[in-house]
RNA sequence: GGCCCGGUAGUUCAGUUGGUUAGAAUGCUAGCCUGUCACGCUAGAGGUCAGGGGUUCGAGCCCCCUCCGGGUCGCCA
């Protein structure tokens, strides 16, 4: 069988050819990006995944094949091209091209391979819906784009493996087939063929191993693992999507903290060329919540909340007396000279903007030239209008406005989401800057009302702060953890936390979450048994490499720095996963389906 | 599960109160062309108007259902 290529070998990348060679013979492999065909000369636009080289073919000085061969050359096309690297003379420089002052002239062709026309443009500007781009996703990955986020993921983590091998950490890798925990997201099931009616469970997260790796003296644990959970898709999260996950042993909250600011340092560093100084802030939960009624606020900007409960609960306005004695509170923002920019339409739509949220509505308060412009200034005495005022540091043209909700996850969660959007809309965020923060003092529970017990905030691992253990029992609300998020331009790209390390803790913490002994032994007993044998103490985080490299990248949405994402009804629109089954595989696993 | 937006040549879109044979650009095919680079010129092909049902003399357009995609709330320890 006669060898396609015949012993053709690449010199170099198409955009690699340099001054010094011009005038030697390179040979480059890659596809058709453009041809125009002039007739007795043809120019080939040449593409790899380092750029683009023009290619001409002349008549007048090729063997006739080898132009009529070029003749049949169109759009990806995949080439073998020979020839020699020239300078182009100054007239026919293209200044739009990296390479634009080269061109290769082309002494010999190979057509590796044929192409179909294209189903959408291999270019950047293309704006095909993304059902079409998902559906040919290897033609839309040939686009430069997204081949350069793709190359920008292969830094991230080449910087990862890079730091963290630097401070001592071992990759090690986990089990995918794990055993199924209740707590937290919705597991993908398993079944599995040789024990009928029992399965495994994908990881959400390599949690407990890497927990026990710690127990088995292993000190500083990285991977970058695959984890899997069966929730809805946002622009922001895939069913399946990477950590970087790290756990440490002999350490404190501020070990961890401090590690992983050199890391997040030097990997902006290595990527964007970003000198982030250190060390970052740290805000607590509870500030975070005050200020910006986030727990991964974006302090780019001000626009913080402010809290007027102690003014609104004495006025006749029902709604905001109301909510504070029932226990939530009044608060606003101050959207700094914005009463002129928002006409009655525009916070009707804000207004229905926080209804999104469970707001029950929204009142503002406009500083117009022309007087005041208050949805319940006539509930309110002067002294108390002036007193808000003065309290959100409100002056002429300034526009208050106000959540009130007996609520404060509701005036938190509206208010937080209100700031941003009017942020977006008056483009108070500035360009270019990364602002970056630890959130810390995360209250260890909250209280779920539909399964009416108390559910761990972050995971039933994490380690309350010692001096807060006295309230498990008495006031579980109140039990703050050592648990940490680190926050950048208002994304949560890293969590993690101290955890706990003794199975007596350990015990009372799955007590407190409404776990009966025998069903927390039953679960979680392999980890408590292991924390018997001598465990150190131990902490550790996990970022979201997808999400870390979508705000690098500035991509729009997690899939563009995903090779093969899946859509919101979490199924792949190239390979039609998930996909029916033969009966003989069911029942090969004991299933039988259900149909409706 | 809820709310909002979208689906018309390969692709991106237009399509008037509901009225003749559904258009444009680009891409594609063929011919001509030696300096193009969004090449140019000439000619041509290309449609399940997402699918189904309904209203009507008549539906791309109005109504109902379904499917598909996007955003988002819930959910995501």
């Amino acid at each position: 069988m006669a060898d396609l290529l015949q012993g053709w070998k690449r010199t170099h990348y198409c955009a690699e050819p340099a001054q010094a060679e011009v005038g030697t013979e390179v040979l480059l492999m890659g596809w058709a990006d453009s041809w125009r065909n002039l007739g007795s000369l043809i120019f080939i636009g040449l593409r790899d995944r380092s750029g683009v080289m023009q290619v001409t073919f002349d008549e007048s000085s090729l063997p006739k094949d080898v132009f009529t061969l070029a003749e049949t050359i169109r759009n990806e096309y995949v080439l073998a091209v020979k020839g020699v690297l020239c300078e182009r003379a100054s007239g026919m420089v293209n200044k739009n091209m990296a390479t634009g002052q080269y061109e290769v002239r082309a002494t010999a062709l190979k057509i590796l391979g044929a192409a179909e026309t294209p189903p959408i443009y291999v270019q950047d500007d293309l704006d095909a819906a993304e059902q079409v781009r998902l559906k040919y996703r290897y033609l839309d990955l040939r686009r430069p784009c997204m081949q350069k986020n793709l190359i920008m993921r292969n830094k991230v983590t080449q910087v990862t493996h890079a730091y963290f091998e630097e401070k001592g950490f071992l990759e090690i890798e986990t089990p995918i087939l794990c055993k199924s925990t209740p707590e937290g997201a919705r597991d993908y099931l398993v079944p599995s063929r040789v024990q009928p009616g029992k399965f495994y469970a994908l990881p959400q997260s390599p949690q407990q191993f890497k927990q026990l790796l710690m127990v088995s003296g292993y000190d500083r644990y990285m991977q970058i693992a695959r984890c899997f959970r069966d929730e809805d898709l946002r622009a922001d999260r895939q069913p399946e999507f990477t950590q970087i996950d790290l756990e440490m042993s002999f350490v404190d909250r501020d070990d961890v903290l401090e590690v992983n600011e050199g890391f997040i340092a030097r990997l902006l560093k290595e990527t964007l060329n970003y000198d982030v100084k250190l060390p970052l802030p740290r805000l607590s939960w509870q500030e975070a919540m005050d200020r910006y009624g986030s727990d991964k606020p974006d302090t780019r900007y001000g626009m913080e909340l402010c809290d007027v409960s102690e003014i609104a609960k004495a006025c006749d306005f029902s709604v905001f007396s109301g909510a504070v004695e029932a226990g939530g509170s009044v608060r606003c923002i101050n959207v700094k000279g914005g009463a002129d920019q928002f006409p009655r339409k525009k916070l009707d739509e804000l207004s229905e903007f926080a209804k999104i949220y469970r707001a029950k509505g929204l009142a503002w308060m406009g500083l117009k030239t022309d007087g005041l412009q208050c949805t319940f200034a006539k509930f309110l005495t002067g002294e108390q209008i002036a007193a808000i005022q003065q309290k959100a540091g409100a002056k002429q043209g300034d526009l208050l406005l106000f959540v009130a909700d007996a609520k404060n996850s509701v005036v938190y969660a509206s208010l937080g989401a209100l700031r941003q959007e009017v942020a977006k809309r008056l483009n108070l965020i500035p360009e270019g800057m990364i602002d970056l923060l630890w959130v810390v003092d995360f209250p260890l529970l909250e209280y779920d009302e539909e399964e009416k017990r108390f559910t761990a905030m972050h995971h039933p691992f994490t380690s309350p702060m010692d001096e807060d253990i006295q309230y498990m029992d008495t006031d579980p609300a109140r039990v703050r953890a050592k648990a940490y998020d680190m926050v950048m331009n208002g994304n949560e790209i890293g969590g993690g936390s101290i955890r706990i390390h003794s199975p007596q803790l350990q015990e009372k913490m799955f007590e407190t979450l409404g776990f009966t002994k025998e069903e927390a032994w039953r679960r979680f007993g392999f980890l408590m048994e292991a924390f018997k044998y001598g465990t150190p103490p131990h902490g550790g985080l996990a970022y979201g490499l997808d999400r870390l490299v979508m705000l690098i990248t500035k991509a729009q949405s997690i899939r563009d720095v995903i090779a093969f994402p899946k859509v919101q009804t979490a199924s792949c629109l190239m390979t039609n996963a998930p996909d029916i089954v033969d009966q003989q595989q069911l029942d090969e696993l004991s299933l039988s389906i259900q149909h409706e």
